[in-house]
DNA sequence: AATAGATGGCCCC
DNA sequence: TGGGGCCCCTCTAT
Protein backbone atom coordinates (compact mmCIF):
# COMPACT_ATOMS: atom_id res chain seq x y z
CA UNK A 1 0.00 0.00 0.00
CA UNK A 2 1.37 3.20 -0.65
CA UNK A 3 1.24 5.39 2.65
CA UNK A 4 -1.25 8.27 1.85
CA UNK A 5 0.93 11.42 1.43
CA UNK A 6 0.56 14.74 3.53
CA UNK A 7 0.62 17.27 1.44
CA UNK A 8 3.00 19.22 1.75
CA UNK A 9 3.57 23.17 4.05
CA UNK A 10 1.25 25.36 3.11
CA UNK A 11 1.96 29.26 2.80
CA UNK A 12 1.85 31.49 6.02
CA UNK A 13 -1.14 33.40 6.88
CA UNK A 14 -2.22 36.72 5.08
CA UNK A 15 -2.53 39.44 7.60
CA UNK A 16 -3.91 41.33 5.23
CA UNK A 17 -3.26 45.32 3.87
CA UNK A 18 -2.08 47.99 6.18
CA UNK A 19 -3.95 50.21 4.48
CA UNK A 20 -6.89 51.96 6.53
CA UNK A 21 -8.35 53.54 3.77
CA UNK A 22 -9.88 50.20 2.23
CA UNK A 23 -10.56 47.22 4.11
CA UNK A 24 -12.76 46.00 1.95
CA UNK A 25 -11.30 43.53 -0.27
CA UNK A 26 -13.47 43.06 -3.54
CA UNK A 27 -14.60 40.20 -4.82
CA UNK A 28 -16.70 38.98 -1.75
CA UNK A 29 -19.68 39.11 -3.36
CA UNK A 30 -21.29 36.17 -2.53
CA UNK A 31 -22.48 35.24 1.20
CA UNK A 32 -24.44 37.06 3.58
CA UNK A 33 -22.20 36.19 6.66
CA UNK A 34 -19.03 38.48 5.81
CA UNK A 35 -16.25 37.14 7.82
CA UNK A 36 -14.53 40.01 7.48
CA UNK A 37 -12.52 40.78 10.57
CA UNK A 38 -10.98 44.03 10.82
CA UNK A 39 -8.56 44.69 13.56
CA UNK A 40 -7.55 48.43 14.72
CA UNK A 41 -3.94 48.09 16.24
CA UNK A 42 -2.67 51.37 17.98
CA UNK A 43 0.92 52.10 19.38
CA UNK A 44 1.58 49.67 22.00
CA UNK A 45 -0.31 46.96 20.40
CA UNK A 46 1.89 47.54 17.77
CA UNK A 47 4.89 46.09 19.30
CA UNK A 48 3.52 43.19 19.63
CA UNK A 49 2.23 42.66 15.81
CA UNK A 50 6.24 43.46 15.18
CA UNK A 51 6.90 40.55 17.52
CA UNK A 52 4.80 38.47 15.08
CA UNK A 53 5.29 40.23 11.57
CA UNK A 54 8.15 42.24 11.05
CA UNK A 55 6.61 44.00 7.97
CA UNK A 56 3.67 45.68 9.75
CA UNK A 57 6.83 47.78 10.92
CA UNK A 58 8.28 50.69 8.69
CA UNK A 59 4.83 51.62 7.16
CA UNK A 60 3.98 54.26 9.88
CA UNK A 61 7.07 56.00 10.18
CA UNK A 62 7.47 58.99 11.90
CA UNK A 63 5.08 60.68 13.92
CA UNK A 64 2.11 58.49 15.17
CA UNK A 65 1.44 55.75 13.48
CA UNK A 66 -1.80 55.44 12.53
CA UNK A 67 -4.55 53.61 12.96
CA UNK A 68 -3.60 50.13 11.00
CA UNK A 69 -6.43 48.29 10.24
CA UNK A 70 -5.73 44.30 9.61
CA UNK A 71 -8.71 42.75 7.52
CA UNK A 72 -8.56 38.90 7.40
CA UNK A 73 -10.26 37.55 4.44
CA UNK A 74 -12.37 34.18 4.82
CA UNK A 75 -9.81 31.67 4.36
CA UNK A 76 -9.76 28.09 4.48
CA UNK A 77 -8.90 26.88 7.74
CA UNK A 78 -7.11 23.99 6.50
CA UNK A 79 -5.30 25.17 3.60
CA UNK A 80 -5.29 28.86 4.85
CA UNK A 81 -6.06 29.42 0.88
CA UNK A 82 -9.37 32.34 -0.09
CA UNK A 83 -12.07 31.18 -2.47
CA UNK A 84 -13.02 27.79 -0.03
CA UNK A 85 -13.74 26.98 3.41
CA UNK A 86 -13.81 23.75 5.39
CA UNK A 87 -15.43 22.98 8.34
CA UNK A 88 -18.79 22.47 10.00
CA UNK A 89 -22.00 23.62 7.94
CA UNK A 90 -24.91 22.63 10.39
CA UNK A 91 -24.29 19.04 10.67
CA UNK A 92 -22.81 18.37 7.26
CA UNK A 93 -18.13 19.23 7.58
CA UNK A 94 -17.08 20.71 4.70
CA UNK A 95 -13.66 19.22 3.72
CA UNK A 96 -10.69 21.72 2.41
CA UNK A 97 -10.54 20.15 -1.55
CA UNK A 98 -7.21 21.14 -1.48
CA UNK A 99 -6.41 17.76 0.42
CA UNK A 100 -6.63 14.30 -0.14
CA UNK A 101 -10.01 12.61 0.83
CA UNK A 102 -10.08 12.33 4.36
CA UNK A 103 -12.10 8.83 4.60
CA UNK A 104 -10.05 7.20 1.94
CA UNK A 105 -6.51 9.10 1.46
CA UNK A 106 -6.98 9.35 -2.30
CA UNK A 107 -6.64 12.52 -3.86
CA UNK A 108 -9.05 14.27 -6.33
CA UNK A 109 -12.73 14.24 -3.94
CA UNK A 110 -13.66 15.17 -0.88
CA UNK A 111 -15.43 12.78 1.62
CA UNK A 112 -18.51 14.03 0.73
CA UNK A 113 -17.51 12.56 -2.77
CA UNK A 114 -15.99 9.35 -1.47
CA UNK A 115 -17.10 6.34 -3.05
CA UNK A 116 -16.15 4.38 -0.14
CA UNK A 117 -18.83 6.78 1.58
CA UNK A 118 -21.11 6.56 -0.86
CA UNK A 119 -21.16 2.67 -1.30
CA UNK A 120 -23.41 0.49 0.99
CA UNK A 121 -20.92 -1.53 1.70
CA UNK A 122 -19.18 1.14 3.30
CA UNK A 123 -16.47 0.90 0.92
CA UNK A 124 -14.85 -2.47 1.12
CA UNK A 125 -11.45 -2.43 -0.57
CA UNK A 126 -10.33 -6.37 -2.05
CA UNK A 127 -6.34 -6.72 -1.77
CA UNK A 128 -4.49 -5.95 -4.67
CA UNK A 129 -4.01 -9.75 -5.86
CA UNK A 130 -5.07 -12.97 -4.71
CA UNK A 131 -3.44 -14.55 -2.28
CA UNK A 132 -1.64 -17.46 -3.66
CA UNK A 133 -3.58 -20.26 -2.40
CA UNK A 134 -0.85 -22.99 -0.96
CA UNK A 135 -1.57 -26.81 -0.23
CA UNK A 136 -1.60 -25.78 3.43
CA UNK A 137 -4.08 -23.49 2.92
CA UNK A 138 -6.46 -26.21 1.15
CA UNK A 139 -5.88 -28.83 4.32
CA UNK A 140 -6.12 -25.79 6.81
CA UNK A 141 -9.67 -24.83 5.19
CA UNK A 142 -10.91 -28.85 5.13
CA UNK A 143 -9.86 -29.62 8.41
CA UNK A 144 -10.57 -26.11 10.49
CA UNK A 145 -12.61 -23.69 8.45
CA UNK A 146 -15.23 -26.68 7.29
CA UNK A 147 -16.06 -26.63 11.09
CA UNK A 148 -17.15 -22.66 10.98
CA UNK A 149 -20.19 -22.09 10.56
CA UNK A 150 -21.65 -19.37 8.46
CA UNK A 151 -24.41 -18.07 10.79
CA UNK A 152 -24.42 -14.42 11.71
CA UNK A 153 -24.81 -13.73 15.35
CA UNK A 154 -28.45 -12.40 16.11
CA UNK A 155 -26.97 -9.18 18.18
CA UNK A 156 -27.37 -6.88 14.63
CA UNK A 157 -30.75 -7.88 13.67
CA UNK A 158 -32.55 -5.97 15.86
CA UNK A 159 -33.68 -2.88 15.46
CA UNK A 160 -33.81 -1.15 18.42
CA UNK A 161 -31.87 -1.32 21.84
CA UNK A 162 -31.79 -0.52 24.91
CA UNK A 163 -29.36 1.44 26.49
CA UNK A 164 -27.51 2.29 29.86
CA UNK A 165 -25.84 4.92 30.66
CA UNK A 166 -23.48 5.69 33.57
CA UNK A 167 -20.54 8.53 33.93
CA UNK A 168 -18.32 7.13 36.15
CA UNK A 169 -15.02 8.54 34.96
CA UNK A 170 -13.34 11.93 35.28
CA UNK A 171 -11.67 11.53 31.68
CA UNK A 172 -12.15 9.63 28.91
CA UNK A 173 -12.74 6.24 28.82
CA UNK A 174 -9.69 4.11 27.65
CA UNK A 175 -10.39 0.70 28.01
CA UNK A 176 -13.37 -1.75 28.30
CA UNK A 177 -13.51 -5.51 29.83
CA UNK A 178 -16.55 -7.44 30.46
CA UNK A 179 -16.06 -10.16 33.39
CA UNK A 180 -15.48 -13.48 32.65
CA UNK A 181 -18.31 -14.89 34.70
CA UNK A 182 -20.00 -12.15 35.85
CA UNK A 183 -22.60 -11.68 33.05
CA UNK A 184 -23.50 -8.04 33.77
CA UNK A 185 -20.02 -6.76 35.30
CA UNK A 186 -18.09 -4.07 32.69
CA UNK A 187 -14.96 -2.79 33.27
CA UNK A 188 -14.13 0.85 32.70
CA UNK A 189 -10.30 2.09 32.82
CA UNK A 190 -9.92 5.96 31.90
CA UNK A 191 -7.08 8.42 31.01
CA UNK A 192 -6.36 9.57 34.70
CA UNK A 193 -6.14 5.96 35.76
CA UNK A 194 -8.74 5.28 37.45
CA UNK A 195 -11.15 2.11 37.39
CA UNK A 196 -14.65 1.82 37.44
CA UNK A 197 -16.97 -1.37 38.06
CA UNK A 198 -20.28 -1.19 36.70
CA UNK A 199 -22.53 -4.09 37.45
CA UNK A 200 -25.44 -2.79 35.25
CA UNK A 201 -28.17 -5.52 36.67
CA UNK A 202 -28.09 -3.53 39.49
CA UNK A 203 -27.92 -0.07 38.77
CA UNK A 204 -26.36 1.08 42.03
CA UNK A 205 -23.58 -1.43 41.75
CA UNK A 206 -20.93 1.43 40.94
CA UNK A 207 -17.32 1.01 42.32
CA UNK A 208 -14.08 3.65 41.06
CA UNK A 209 -10.61 2.57 42.20
CA UNK A 210 -8.55 5.72 42.08
CA UNK A 211 -5.28 4.97 43.42
CA UNK A 212 -3.99 1.58 41.32
CA UNK A 213 -2.96 3.75 38.32
CA UNK A 214 -1.43 7.48 37.84
CA UNK A 215 -2.34 7.88 34.55
CA UNK A 216 -3.95 5.92 30.90
CA UNK A 217 -5.32 2.63 32.15
CA UNK A 218 -4.17 0.60 28.56
CA UNK A 219 -5.24 -2.85 29.37
CA UNK A 220 -7.32 -4.14 31.58
CA UNK A 221 -6.93 -8.30 31.34
CA UNK A 222 -9.17 -10.95 34.26
CA UNK A 223 -6.76 -13.93 35.94
CA UNK A 224 -9.43 -15.97 34.43
CA UNK A 225 -8.21 -19.13 37.11
CA UNK A 226 -9.00 -16.02 39.94
CA UNK A 227 -11.63 -13.61 38.27
CA UNK A 228 -11.75 -11.58 41.33
CA UNK A 229 -8.33 -10.68 40.00
CA UNK A 230 -7.56 -8.23 37.27
CA UNK A 231 -4.03 -7.36 35.34
CA UNK A 232 -4.44 -4.26 34.16
CA UNK A 233 -1.32 -2.03 32.10
CA UNK A 234 -0.95 1.30 32.73
CA UNK A 235 1.41 4.56 31.15
CA UNK A 236 2.20 5.05 34.58
CA UNK A 237 4.58 2.25 33.29
CA UNK A 238 3.44 -0.27 35.51
CA UNK A 239 1.52 -3.71 35.79
CA UNK A 240 -0.95 -4.12 38.41
CA UNK A 241 -2.87 -7.33 40.34
CA UNK A 242 -5.62 -6.28 41.74
CA UNK A 243 -8.45 -7.82 43.66
CA UNK A 244 -11.47 -6.24 42.49
CA UNK A 245 -13.65 -6.76 45.74
CA UNK A 246 -11.07 -4.68 47.91
CA UNK A 247 -9.72 -2.44 45.26
CA UNK A 248 -6.07 -3.64 46.64
CA UNK A 249 -3.60 -4.95 44.75
CA UNK A 250 0.00 -5.96 44.24
CA UNK A 251 2.39 -3.53 41.80
CA UNK A 252 3.94 -7.06 39.70
CA UNK A 253 6.34 -4.97 37.48
CA UNK A 254 7.56 -1.33 37.51
CA UNK A 255 9.49 -0.56 34.13
CA UNK A 256 10.53 3.10 35.32
CA UNK A 257 12.79 1.78 38.56
CA UNK A 258 14.29 5.51 38.45
CA UNK A 259 11.67 7.27 38.70
CA UNK A 260 11.02 10.16 36.28
CA UNK A 261 13.56 11.68 34.61
CA UNK A 262 11.81 13.44 31.80
CA UNK A 263 9.25 12.56 28.94
CA UNK A 264 12.24 10.92 27.06
CA UNK A 265 12.89 8.07 29.08
CA UNK A 266 9.89 7.53 30.86
CA UNK A 267 8.30 3.96 29.36
CA UNK A 268 4.54 3.49 29.60
CA UNK A 269 2.87 0.11 28.70
CA UNK A 270 0.60 -0.44 26.24
CA UNK A 271 0.30 -4.18 24.80
CA UNK A 272 -0.70 -6.25 27.15
CA UNK A 273 -1.66 -9.97 27.33
CA UNK A 274 -2.01 -13.10 29.63
CA UNK A 275 -0.58 -16.67 28.38
CA UNK A 276 -2.55 -18.93 30.60
CA UNK A 277 -1.11 -22.22 29.42
CA UNK A 278 2.47 -20.88 30.23
CA UNK A 279 1.39 -19.25 33.00
CA UNK A 280 3.14 -15.53 31.30
CA UNK A 281 2.23 -11.51 31.34
CA UNK A 282 3.58 -10.04 27.93
CA UNK A 283 3.66 -6.48 28.22
CA UNK A 284 5.34 -3.83 25.70
CA UNK A 285 6.27 -0.62 26.27
CA UNK A 286 6.65 3.06 24.29
CA UNK A 287 10.42 2.22 23.04
CA UNK A 288 9.67 -0.57 21.46
CA UNK A 289 10.53 -3.44 24.16
CA UNK A 290 8.60 -6.83 25.18
CA UNK A 291 8.71 -7.36 29.07
CA UNK A 292 7.97 -11.07 29.92
CA UNK A 293 6.26 -11.85 33.95
CA UNK A 294 6.03 -15.19 35.39
CA UNK A 295 2.54 -15.04 36.72
CA UNK A 296 3.45 -17.66 38.88
CA UNK A 297 6.64 -16.99 40.45
CA UNK A 298 5.89 -13.60 40.16
CA UNK A 299 8.97 -13.00 38.92
CA UNK A 300 10.49 -11.07 35.93
CA UNK A 301 11.80 -13.36 32.73
CA UNK A 302 15.16 -11.92 31.61
CA UNK A 303 15.66 -8.99 29.70
CA UNK A 304 12.90 -7.35 28.02
CA UNK A 305 13.27 -7.74 23.87
CA UNK A 306 13.24 -5.54 21.34
CA UNK A 307 10.02 -6.24 19.19
CA UNK A 308 9.30 -3.24 17.24
CA UNK A 309 11.64 -0.29 16.11
CA UNK A 310 13.68 0.89 18.32
CA UNK A 311 12.47 3.96 20.06
CA UNK A 312 8.37 3.69 18.19
CA UNK A 313 5.61 2.46 20.49
CA UNK A 314 4.85 -1.21 21.01
CA UNK A 315 0.37 -0.58 20.87
CA UNK A 316 -0.64 -4.04 21.01
CA UNK A 317 -0.24 -8.04 22.45
CA UNK A 318 -2.55 -10.57 21.72
CA UNK A 319 -1.56 -14.27 22.23
CA UNK A 320 -3.25 -16.90 19.88
CA UNK A 321 -6.07 -18.26 21.57
CA UNK A 322 -5.67 -21.61 20.11
CA UNK A 323 -1.55 -21.92 19.57
CA UNK A 324 -0.10 -20.87 23.00
CA UNK A 325 3.41 -20.36 21.23
CA UNK A 326 2.52 -17.89 18.91
CA UNK A 327 2.40 -14.33 19.80
CA UNK A 328 1.19 -10.98 17.51
CA UNK A 329 2.11 -7.68 18.41
CA UNK A 330 1.65 -4.13 16.38
CA UNK A 331 3.08 -1.03 16.87
CA UNK A 332 3.67 2.44 15.73
CA UNK A 333 6.32 1.49 13.36
CA UNK A 334 3.48 0.50 10.85
CA UNK A 335 4.05 -3.15 11.38
CA UNK A 336 2.11 -5.86 13.28
CA UNK A 337 4.77 -8.91 13.97
CA UNK A 338 3.85 -12.64 14.50
CA UNK A 339 5.91 -14.25 16.28
CA UNK A 340 6.85 -17.84 18.09
CA UNK A 341 7.23 -17.16 22.14
CA UNK A 342 9.75 -20.08 22.43
CA UNK A 343 11.93 -18.20 20.46
CA UNK A 344 11.65 -14.32 21.41
CA UNK A 345 14.92 -12.44 19.93
CA UNK A 346 14.93 -8.77 18.10
CA UNK A 347 13.40 -9.30 14.23
CA UNK A 348 12.91 -12.81 14.66
CA UNK A 349 9.21 -12.30 13.96
CA UNK A 350 7.78 -15.33 12.09
CA UNK A 351 5.63 -13.20 9.78
CA UNK A 352 5.64 -9.09 9.19
CA UNK A 353 2.29 -7.44 8.27
CA UNK A 354 2.89 -4.43 6.69
CA UNK A 355 0.80 -1.43 7.42
CA UNK A 356 0.26 1.96 6.02
CA UNK A 357 0.23 4.06 8.91
CA UNK A 358 0.41 3.57 12.78
CA UNK A 359 -1.29 -0.39 13.63
CA UNK A 360 -3.44 0.61 16.64
CA UNK A 361 -4.71 -2.78 17.28
CA UNK A 362 -4.03 -6.29 15.77
CA UNK A 363 -6.30 -9.06 16.82
CA UNK A 364 -6.32 -13.38 16.22
CA UNK A 365 -9.62 -14.27 15.82
CA UNK A 366 -11.63 -15.17 19.12
CA UNK A 367 -12.75 -18.81 18.35
CA UNK A 368 -9.66 -20.84 15.79
CA UNK A 369 -6.66 -17.84 16.00
CA UNK A 370 -6.54 -18.40 12.46
CA UNK A 371 -7.39 -15.18 11.38
CA UNK A 372 -5.77 -11.71 12.01
CA UNK A 373 -8.03 -8.44 12.15
CA UNK A 374 -6.08 -5.00 12.41
CA UNK A 375 -7.03 -1.60 12.48
CA UNK A 376 -4.79 0.91 11.03
CA UNK A 377 -4.76 4.63 11.01
CA UNK A 378 -4.72 4.71 7.35
CA UNK A 379 -8.60 4.25 7.83
CA UNK A 380 -8.44 0.85 6.94
CA UNK A 381 -9.49 -2.37 8.78
CA UNK A 382 -7.41 -5.54 7.57
CA UNK A 383 -8.04 -8.98 7.67
CA UNK A 384 -6.18 -12.05 7.47
CA UNK A 385 -7.82 -15.17 6.74
CA UNK A 386 -5.28 -17.37 7.84
CA UNK A 387 -1.89 -16.68 9.64
CA UNK A 388 -0.91 -20.41 7.70
CA UNK A 389 -1.33 -18.30 4.39
CA UNK A 390 0.82 -16.05 2.33
CA UNK A 391 0.48 -13.31 4.49
CA UNK A 392 2.42 -10.43 2.62
CA UNK A 393 -1.22 -9.26 1.20
CA UNK A 394 -4.10 -9.03 3.81
CA UNK A 395 -6.59 -10.72 1.94
CA UNK A 396 -9.03 -7.86 2.27
CA UNK A 397 -9.11 -4.30 3.34
CA UNK A 398 -11.92 -2.32 4.25
CA UNK A 399 -11.54 1.39 4.19
CA UNK A 400 -13.30 2.59 7.20
CA UNK A 401 -12.96 6.09 8.95
CA UNK A 402 -10.74 6.18 12.26
CA UNK A 403 -7.79 7.79 11.31
CA UNK A 404 -7.90 9.76 14.96
CA UNK A 405 -7.94 13.21 16.20
CA UNK A 406 -4.86 13.02 18.34
CA UNK A 407 -7.11 13.60 21.74
CA UNK A 408 -8.54 10.82 21.03
CA UNK A 409 -8.46 7.06 22.47
CA UNK A 410 -7.06 5.33 18.87
CA UNK A 411 -9.96 3.05 17.23
CA UNK A 412 -9.82 -0.61 17.43
CA UNK A 413 -11.91 -2.90 15.53
CA UNK A 414 -12.90 -5.76 17.95
CA UNK A 415 -14.19 -9.06 16.89
CA UNK A 416 -17.60 -10.77 18.17
CA UNK A 417 -16.61 -13.14 20.53
CA UNK A 418 -19.83 -14.75 19.87
CA UNK A 419 -19.89 -15.12 16.03
CA UNK A 420 -18.88 -18.56 15.46
CA UNK A 421 -18.19 -17.94 11.79
CA UNK A 422 -15.48 -14.94 13.02
CA UNK A 423 -16.52 -12.15 11.02
CA UNK A 424 -18.03 -9.84 12.53
CA UNK A 425 -16.73 -6.82 14.05
CA UNK A 426 -17.50 -3.75 15.85
CA UNK A 427 -15.54 -0.31 15.79
CA UNK A 428 -16.20 3.08 16.28
CA UNK A 429 -16.21 5.47 13.24
CA UNK A 430 -14.93 9.00 13.55
CA UNK A 431 -16.35 11.26 11.13
CA UNK A 432 -19.74 12.38 11.31
CA UNK A 433 -22.83 11.55 9.22
CA UNK A 434 -25.68 14.11 9.36
CA UNK A 435 -29.11 12.71 11.13
CA UNK A 436 -31.81 15.22 10.62
CA UNK A 437 -29.77 17.82 11.13
CA UNK A 438 -27.13 16.50 14.31
CA UNK A 439 -23.85 15.32 13.65
CA UNK A 440 -23.47 11.81 14.90
CA UNK A 441 -20.94 9.18 14.95
CA UNK A 442 -21.77 6.08 14.27
CA UNK A 443 -20.67 2.34 16.18
CA UNK A 444 -20.13 0.42 13.12
CA UNK A 445 -20.89 -3.59 12.84
CA UNK A 446 -18.81 -4.55 10.08
CA UNK A 447 -19.00 -8.29 8.35
CA UNK A 448 -15.35 -8.67 7.94
CA UNK A 449 -15.66 -11.08 5.40
CA UNK A 450 -17.61 -9.05 2.91
CA UNK A 451 -16.19 -5.51 3.68
CA UNK A 452 -20.00 -4.97 4.56
CA UNK A 453 -21.74 -2.15 6.75
CA UNK A 454 -24.06 -4.65 8.22
CA UNK A 455 -25.59 -2.38 11.29
CA UNK A 456 -24.04 1.24 12.51
CA UNK A 457 -25.56 2.08 15.93
CA UNK A 458 -26.81 6.00 16.76
CA UNK A 459 -28.39 7.60 19.70
CA UNK A 460 -29.17 11.02 19.60
CA UNK A 461 -27.39 11.47 23.18
CA UNK A 462 -24.60 9.63 22.27
CA UNK A 463 -23.37 13.11 20.34
CA UNK A 464 -19.30 12.38 21.38
CA UNK A 465 -17.28 9.66 19.39
CA UNK A 466 -16.99 6.11 20.37
CA UNK A 467 -13.30 5.04 19.88
CA UNK A 468 -13.89 2.14 22.66
CA UNK A 469 -16.30 -0.95 22.23
CA UNK A 470 -16.40 -4.27 23.61
CA UNK A 471 -19.20 -7.23 22.77
CA UNK A 472 -19.96 -9.18 25.41
CA UNK A 473 -18.43 -12.80 25.37
CA UNK A 474 -22.24 -14.72 25.86
CA UNK A 475 -24.83 -11.83 25.91
CA UNK A 476 -26.01 -9.87 22.79
CA UNK A 477 -24.69 -6.61 24.65
CA UNK A 478 -22.41 -4.28 23.24
CA UNK A 479 -20.81 -1.48 25.88
CA UNK A 480 -19.39 1.73 24.95
CA UNK A 481 -16.75 3.98 26.24
CA UNK A 482 -17.26 7.37 24.54
CA UNK A 483 -15.86 10.43 26.01
CA UNK A 484 -15.94 10.18 29.91
CA UNK A 485 -19.52 7.70 29.36
CA UNK A 486 -19.59 4.08 29.26
CA UNK A 487 -22.62 2.68 27.41
CA UNK A 488 -24.79 -0.53 27.55
CA UNK A 489 -26.59 -1.45 24.66
CA UNK A 490 -28.69 -4.85 24.24
CA UNK A 491 -31.66 -5.82 22.39
CA UNK A 492 -34.83 -3.98 23.26
CA UNK A 493 -37.51 -5.82 26.06
CA UNK A 494 -35.15 -4.67 28.98
CA UNK A 495 -37.09 -4.10 32.38
CA UNK A 496 -36.21 -1.25 34.20
CA UNK A 497 -34.81 -2.74 37.87
CA UNK A 498 -34.05 0.60 39.53
CA UNK A 499 -36.54 3.30 39.35
CA UNK A 500 -34.94 5.29 41.79
CA UNK A 501 -31.58 5.35 39.82
CA UNK A 502 -33.86 5.82 36.59
CA UNK A 503 -35.03 8.80 38.74
CA UNK A 504 -32.24 10.34 39.84
CA UNK A 505 -31.14 9.67 35.81
CA UNK A 506 -28.13 7.58 37.22
CA UNK A 507 -28.48 5.08 34.81
CA UNK A 508 -31.15 5.41 31.94
CA UNK A 509 -32.51 2.89 30.60
CA UNK A 510 -34.58 3.76 27.37
CA UNK A 511 -36.64 1.40 25.17
CA UNK A 512 -36.95 2.85 21.56
CA UNK A 513 -39.83 2.42 19.23
CA UNK A 514 -39.49 0.07 16.49
CA UNK A 515 -38.81 1.93 13.26
CA UNK A 516 -38.24 0.50 10.06
CA UNK A 517 -34.95 -0.44 9.73
CA UNK A 518 -34.09 1.32 6.47
CA UNK A 519 -34.27 4.89 7.72
CA UNK A 520 -31.41 6.77 8.74
CA UNK A 521 -32.72 9.44 10.80
CA UNK A 522 -33.77 10.57 14.50
CA UNK A 523 -37.18 11.03 14.75
CA UNK A 524 -37.94 14.08 16.72
CA UNK A 525 -40.20 13.08 19.43
CA UNK A 526 -41.17 15.01 22.59
CA UNK A 527 -38.96 15.30 26.08
CA UNK A 528 -42.10 13.49 27.67
CA UNK A 529 -40.69 10.34 28.41
CA UNK A 530 -38.28 11.54 31.36
CA UNK A 531 -36.14 9.40 29.51
CA UNK A 532 -33.83 12.16 28.52
CA UNK A 533 -29.65 12.73 29.00
CA UNK A 534 -28.53 15.36 31.30
CA UNK A 535 -29.52 18.89 29.21
CA UNK A 536 -25.88 20.21 29.22
CA UNK A 537 -25.33 17.93 26.34
CA UNK A 538 -28.03 18.54 24.57
CA UNK A 539 -28.03 22.56 24.54
CA UNK A 540 -24.59 22.11 23.29
CA UNK A 541 -25.61 20.11 20.85
CA UNK A 542 -28.36 22.66 19.04
CA UNK A 543 -25.38 25.15 19.29
CA UNK A 544 -22.84 23.21 17.68
CA UNK A 545 -24.72 22.18 14.92
CA UNK A 546 -25.67 25.50 14.17
CA UNK A 547 -29.22 26.93 15.39
CA UNK A 548 -30.76 24.69 12.69
CA UNK A 549 -32.69 23.69 15.82
CA UNK A 550 -33.96 20.33 14.74
CA UNK A 551 -35.41 19.23 18.11
CA UNK A 552 -33.56 15.85 17.80
CA UNK A 553 -33.72 15.31 22.05
CA UNK A 554 -35.00 12.00 21.32
CA UNK A 555 -33.28 9.47 23.50
CA UNK A 556 -34.10 6.64 21.04
CA UNK A 557 -31.31 4.70 20.31
CA UNK A 558 -31.08 2.36 16.88
CA UNK A 559 -29.10 0.14 15.00
CA UNK A 560 -29.67 1.05 11.70
CA UNK A 561 -29.36 -1.94 9.35
CA UNK A 562 -28.27 -1.02 5.99
C1' DA B 1 -19.16 32.62 24.80
C1' DA B 2 -14.85 32.20 23.15
C1' DT B 3 -10.62 29.86 23.95
C1' DA B 4 -6.63 27.37 25.87
C1' DG B 5 -4.63 23.22 26.66
C1' DA B 6 -3.83 18.32 26.77
C1' DT B 7 -1.82 15.42 23.52
C1' DG B 8 0.65 11.95 19.59
C1' DG B 9 2.20 11.23 14.95
C1' DC B 10 4.59 12.64 11.17
C1' DC B 11 7.47 15.32 8.24
C1' DC B 12 11.35 18.08 7.65
C1' DC B 13 15.95 19.46 8.43
C1' DT C 1 18.81 9.98 14.34
C1' DG C 2 16.74 13.83 17.14
C1' DG C 3 14.15 17.83 17.68
C1' DG C 4 10.91 21.32 16.27
C1' DG C 5 6.86 22.70 13.99
C1' DC C 6 2.53 21.58 12.40
C1' DC C 7 -1.56 18.77 11.86
C1' DC C 8 -6.81 20.16 12.89
C1' DC C 9 -14.84 16.44 11.76
C1' DT C 10 -12.10 16.53 20.26
C1' DC C 11 -13.62 17.63 24.60
C1' DT C 12 -13.62 20.02 28.73
C1' DA C 13 -12.69 23.62 31.91
C1' DT C 14 -12.16 28.46 32.44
Amino acid sequence: MPAPSRPRKRPTIIVGSVDNSSSSSSSDDEEEEEEEVEDTVDDEDEEKGKGRNGSLSGKGVGKKAPAIIISLKKVCKVCKEEGHQAGFQGANYIDCPRKPCFLCKMPGHTTMSCPHRVALEHGVVPALRKNKQTQLDYVFERQLMSQIPKIKPAFVIPDKLDRGVVKLHSRRVTSLEFHPTMNSVLLSGDKKGQIGIWDYSKPNEKTVYGSIHSCIVNNMKFDTRNDIMLYTSSSDGTISYTDLETGIGVLLMDVNPNGWNGPSTWRMLYGMDINLDKGLLLAADNFGYLYLFDTREKVKIGESILIHRKGSKVVGLHCNPTQPDLLLSCGNDHYAHIWDIRRLETQSFLASLAHGRVVNSAYFSPHTGSKILTTSQDNRIRVWDSVFGNLNMPSREIVHSHDFNRHLTPFKAEWDPKDPSESLAVIGRYISENYNGVALHPIDFIDTSTGHLVAELIDPDLTTISPVNKLHPRDDILATGSSRSVFIWRPGGLKVEDKEAERKKEIIFCNTGKKSAKEKFIESDGDDDGDDFPSKGKNKQQKKYGGKSDKSGSSKSKIVKI
